[in-house]
DNA sequence: TTGCCTGGCTAACGCTGTTAGCCTAGACTG
DNA sequence: CAGTCTAGGCTAACAGCGTTAGCCAGGCAA
C-alpha cells in the first residue's frame, strides 16, 4: 500500500470517527506520526484528499446498492441504511461540488449502476429517483426533520409515489399492486 | 433598523454577491465600516448571523411557495426558481443543521405552510414532497447531474409520481388526469 | 565514492474566528 | 452644571487553519 494510500486511509478513519472538523492537516499527521507540511509529499493538498474520499464514499454506495434487497424499496433502503450508517462521509461525498475527474465520474457511474439496471436504464426516473433518496437522507442528516417525524413512513410515501410512476412509465418489476399508464 | 439588523443585511449582500466563503467577519466589518471585533457589539458570534440568514431564507421560500401557481406542480416550480435564484442563501439555509430556536422554528412552520395547504394536512406525503424537491435542488445545485441531464424531464418525472401518490391518498386537486387508488 | 532523490523536519506566512482591554462621545442623573 | 455610566468603536493579540520554503539525513545508483 503507497504511503498516499495510508494517508486518505487515516483520513477517512478520523472523518468517520470524530467528524469532519477534526479532519485538519495537523490532526492527519498525526495520525501517521508525522508533521503537516511532510503530508504534502503524499498528497497535493486537502482538496485532493477530500476527493479521494468522495471517491471512496461512492464506491461504497454503489457495492451497498449492488447488494441491495430486490427491486424499488430494496434500493431505496440499502441507501438510507448506508448513508445514515455512515453520515459524515455522506456528507462529505454529496454536500459539496464533486472534483470531476477520470476516477470520480467512474465511481460515480458505478454507483448509479444498480439504479438504472432497475428502473430499465431511463435516465430521468433514476435521477428523480436519487433525488428523493438523496433529500430524504439529506434532510434527516441535517437534523431538519422535527424530532417526532415518522420518516420511515414519509419513505413509504415516497416509494408509493415512484413505484407507481415507474410501473407506468416502463419495465420495472417491482411489488406491483397496481397497473397505471397514460 | 437596528445595527444588528444592518449587520445580518450586510452579511445577506455578502452572501449573495460574493458566496460562503467571502462571508468572514472581517469582509463583514469592512462593508459596515468598522472592525471585526466590533461586529461583536451586535451579534454574538458568526454562527448566530449565520443562524439569521438561514430564518431569512426559511421566510423568503415561504413567501415564494405562498406565491406560487396552483397545485403541486406550482409548488415545484416555484421552490427550484427559488433555490436557483439564491443558490448560496438555499445553500446555506439547508446544508447544515438548523439551529432551532423560538425565531427558527416559527420561520419553518411558516415555509412549510403552503406544502400542507395544498396536501391537505398530510404530513408525511408533504415531508416526502420537500424531499424530492430538496434532493434535486440540491444535487443540481451541487453540480452533480452530468452536465447534459434534461432537468425539466427528471423534475417532470418526479411530480407526475407525486400527484399521482397524492391523487391516491387524499383530498388534493391538482391537475387531475388519472385517478388512482390501492 | 559521489551524487541524487525520497521523505522527513522547522520556521513562517496569511488567513480565520474570537477575546481582552482601552477610549471616547453622548445620555442620563444628582 | 458636573459626574457617572454605557454604547460602540478601536488596537493588539491568540490559537488554529492550509500551505510554502528551505534544510537535511538516509538509501540507492553510477
Amino acid at each position: 500500500m503507497s504511503r498516499r494510500d495510508e494517508v486518505i486511509d487515516a483520513a477517512e478513519r478520523i472523518l468517520e470517527a470524530e467528524g469532519l472538523s477534526a479532519l485538519t492537516m495537523r490532526r492527519l499527521g498525526e495520525e501517521l506520526a508525522m508533521r503537516a507540511p511532510s503530508l504534502y509529499k503524499h498528497v497535493a493538498g486537502k482538496p485532493e484528499i477530500e476527493a479521494a474520499l468522495q471517491e471512496r464514499a461512492l464506491r461504497q454506495v454503489g457495492a451497498a446498492l449492488a447488494a441491495a434487497g430486490p427491486g424499488l424499496r430494496g434500493l431505496a433502503a440499502a441507501y438510507r441504511s448506508w448513508a445514515t450508517k455512515h453520515p459524515r462521509l455522506y456528507d462529505l461525498a454529496t454536500r459539496r461540488p464533486l472534483r470531476r475527474d477520470d476516477t470520480t465520474v467512474a465511481a460515480e457511474a458505478y454507483a448509479e449502476e444498480p439504479l438504472l439496471a432497475v428502473l430499465g436504464g431511463n435516465r430521468d426516473t433514476a435521477r428523480a429517483l436519487w433525488g428523493v433518496a438523496h433529500g430524504l437522507v439529506d434532510l434527516e442528516l441535517a437534523g431538519r426533520f422535527p424530532p417526532d417525524a415518522d420518516l420511515d413512513a414519509t419513505w413509504d410515501a415516497a416509494m408509493r409515489a415512484f413505484s407507481r410512476e415507474f410501473l407506468a412509465a416502463g419495465p420495472v418489476a417491482d411489488d406491483a399492486d397496481d397497473s397505471v399508464r397514460d
